[in-house]
DNA sequence: AATGAATGAGTTTTCATTCAT
DNA sequence: GATGAATGAAAACTCATTCAT
């Protein structure tokens, strides 16, 4: 009898192989066999669950992608204000899970590998435009639907810009400082804004 | 025409040859034959003038970074006060040689690879280091060192996710918004500070 | 039902399987897994009751010079002159059983690949050396033994010729169309001959 | 300077090594290595001149029925009357080129191969088209068009016979006795209408 | 200097076969 | 007996690199 489960356990266990992998070798240079070894399994099975290398790394980057939803959806679930949102949608970006080394490589490999490749594109850009929605509608609590657009797709630069830096840097992650900083450029954006309407 | 200068020439074309057949097919897709046929030479010419697929790579990687430093050093030369010297160095970042969709894509490239290649690595940190002291450096005119440490870092942080962003975006490059963008951040930053000082 | 008799049918079902996977997708491209899939039986079935690829496509072959011996045998049976036995070996050929796509298509599979399998080849051999010597033996009443054997040897040439245009064209197969061919070679040397001897 | 001439040499004689390795281990059992060796090449340049193992064979095959009609073309031009037309496509059949035992292997191989491989099954079509077109307007000079077609696909059909029958029988190949069974049929059906029509 | 044919090491991929359940 | 997950050897294919011309 098959053991029920295992086919889900054992695709999650390649696709961490595969993110380690991406880390330690970088995108290009990753091969079916490193992934496999770093599994525990044999070249073969990696097949027998992926068909090919192009949907192991698709399937890879779909779990990141999923993986960092679900820790914005988890942040925003708690949120109460827009304000508190914009917060969450922030702390999301940088949680534990999402904001280790590997994950950090994983991520930039498949941003910047997407850009040859459709699908992989299409997913990226659906949810760079959920996250941009998101943070501007949160915006519009303090500004003007222009000023909130702009200000959304500002932060979004530098929750991104952060991000590449850090894997850049090989030394361990900063959360709280990474946190601190889109969180500052947030905040002095708003503040100027309210600034500016009081003044009137 | 002397041959002295050919060579120049070649190497030049190659480069050039490389970086468009990144931005084509993406850093882990291109081979020798493809950048060779790209710049109408042989395969064998390749390397004959590089040596291998990495020097020529890496050649591809100095230069962009050579380009990048010249295309800044030549706005900080017409800059006289610490401001304009903060957005020469922004604008030196988003310039007309720069911020080309071929150029931004093996950018993003050679970043991302560079975590596992030493020798890259090492380029990018130099350059890395000098932009963030430079912005340190003009940045204290208008707040105290950790500050202007912390705002250095951020407008760095900002250029990059700006540039990630559009490599992902496959239309066409808005310059203006850009450094707009960026712009936007160090003003509001500096005017924070000014307005906190003239309050005491 | 007991399990005896279940292994017969579980193995003749596989050796379908095997007749049409052969048809369908070509004896170099068929998988022990494709054959296990269309028999409805797990892949390591196919194993346990055939013990190799080899030994299952060995007994396909097998199993196909057995239906048609059986065919032509019926037919003999009838058959009480020697012109009727020809005519009922004619007939085995292209029996309803026999002269179906799938079947022609394997057969002329293990035909064209036993020239490098010594087992097959020696199995087909076998079953040509007794076609020839049995129309032989039927056509002596006819003509001289020399006459007789080469007659044969051109009665066996047109059945396999025709079968082998057979496979070809795709379309279903004229079983009274194939048979009036060779019986008509048949009648027309039979014709010649008697003509020969009733001159002198 | 590339030597001129020199891709279509090696191309030649990778597409002899094809027959060959065809011949030798059979269709379903050659790989590119096997052939690559038999030519005296890396494997590397078998995929540099055809592409893929499916472009070799399908080089291989279009070879294969180009020399055969060349065969046939040259036979043809020394023919002057229907019979000797009849008599030159079927000697060309069997000229010293094709009738040997590995142009026969290779030949039969793709035959039957070519029934699930469309590019070649059409390849085969039209061939066989010309074939019986033909023989059947040479047949016209001595019986009706309905006639003239049936024995048309009569000669096509012991034609395809002896050359199966031949790849079977590992001997060496007797081009008469070969030649001399095909023209027996076409006469003494010939002489049959010849006779009948003598009656009236 | 320049070519591009040729190599061969390395990678993906396929699949018969095995084996724990 | 029966399953199908897992293996690993063998195959096709790619491509940086070399080298004779």
């Amino acid at each position: 009898m098959p053991k029920v489960g295992m086919e889900a356990e054992r695709r999650r266990s390649l696709i961490h192989a595969t993110v380690d992998a991406i880390h330690e070798r970088g995108y290009s240079d990753i091969t079916m066999a490193q992934i496999a070894k770093r599994a525990g399994v044999s070249g073969g099975l990696v097949h027998h669950y992926f068909g090919s290398k192009d949907l192991l790394l698709a399937a890879t980057m779909r779990y990141l992608l999923t993986e960092l939803g679900r820790a914005i959806r988890e942040g925003l679930a708690k949120a109460e204000t827009p304000r508190e949102c914009i917060s969450a949608i922030i702390a999301g970006n940088f949680s534990h899970d999402q904001f280790r080394p590997a994950v950090i490589a994983a991520w930039l490999a498949f941003y910047v590998q997407s850009r040859t490749t459709d699908s992989n594109s299409r997913l990226l850009r659906i949810y760079a435009a959920r996250l941009a929605s998101n943070l501007t509608f949160n915006l519009r609590s303090f500004m003007p639907r222009d000023d909130a657009r702009r200000i959304a797709e500002g932060t979004a630069s530098m929750i991104d810009g952060v991000w590449i830096r850090q894997a850049l840097s090989d030394g361990s992650t900063d959360r709280q400082a990474a946190i601190a900083l889109v969180e500052d450029y947030v905040e002095t954006q708003i503040a100027a804004h309210v600034a500016r309407n009081s003044e009137t």
